[in-house]
DNA sequence: AGATATTACTTGCAAATTGCAATTAATTTG
DNA sequence: CAAATTAATTGCAATTTGCAAGTAATATCT
């Protein structure tokens, strides 16, 4: 056996800089958390903060407050829910989308370079073992449970 | 082609909360970069600051007053280094190293189950992919140069 | 229907984390 | 030996975080 570990530790770090590369689009400058949110509403058809902050597995107090700071930067609109008046509604405004759309191309670009240095037969088999690796994740009890 | 942005986003927030789970031992509480200083300090013989700073990518400054907090903890030691007095020498604490241990063990029982969730060939499969991914990965331009 | 409980979201702290700029002390370079 | 470089530390100041407590709207229960 392997010490998955060791696999794991290196691959997360790597995996946390390249998250935080790839947060600047034009005079606009947001967090990694910032961009996972971003990226949760986009994908998302008229979420409420719960289901985002949820989706992301982030303490709804400081999602709160995230959103508060998007809200201001004019990239994330709230909208009163007409249902159900506790609730807000979130959507990426013009400029929200073009951002997210944006991060989402360069970080496809970052992805293919890294592909880049592998062959058609290793590109496949390591996309297939990630699709492998969430699946088994999303079965696993330890971690993950609030993810989809 | 497939959409890798999609996948990896899933995977990097599941990493991240596998990470966050991990850093419990007994009354001693400490933070996912801190489990990742232990790592490092635990892999490397007699490191620098800069070593370690350098290795998970870390600012300096910001990592200079981790390791006071590390130190405050009695999880890691720091030794003036007699060949250069600049330079101090970090290691582990008897203490220390019991957290990096069993941090170590309860990453790998984690990774466990959820490798429990698939077959041989599929575990085989996956590991050797995270291999050639963190491969890929240390050739790139783009990102994670600074890593080993 | 009306009191009670629950839910969605917001605020008030207080602690921790971060990074840039500037500092100190030791070493290297010219 | 003076000047430049290096290793590590400190002073801010901004950001992020989460618990506890609060407000307002909806659901539940007798």
């Amino acid at each position: 056996m392997e010490n998955k570990r060791e696999l794991f530790q290196v691959l997360t770090r790597r995996f946390g800089l390249l998250n935080k590369n790839c947060c600047s689009v034009g005079t606009v400058d947001i967090s990694p958390v910032q961009s996972h949110i971003l990226y949760e509403i986009d994908k998302q058809i008229a979420p409420s903060m719960q289901q985002i902050a949820e989706a992301i597995a982030m303490d709804i107090t400081t999602f709160s407050r995230q959103i508060q700071t998007l809200v201001k930067m004019e990239l994330v609109k709230k909208t009163p829910s007409s249902a159900d008046k506790r609730v807000y509604l979130l959507s990426l405004t013009l400029q929200g989308k073009f951002v997210a759309t944006t991060i989402d191309e360069s970080m496809n670009a970052y992805l293919e370079e890294v592909f880049s240095h592998m062959n058609e037969f290793e590109k496949e088999t390591v996309i297939r073992s990630i699709k492998l690796l969430n699946q088994a994740m999303s079965k696993s009890s330890v971690c993950c449970t609030p993810l989809l």
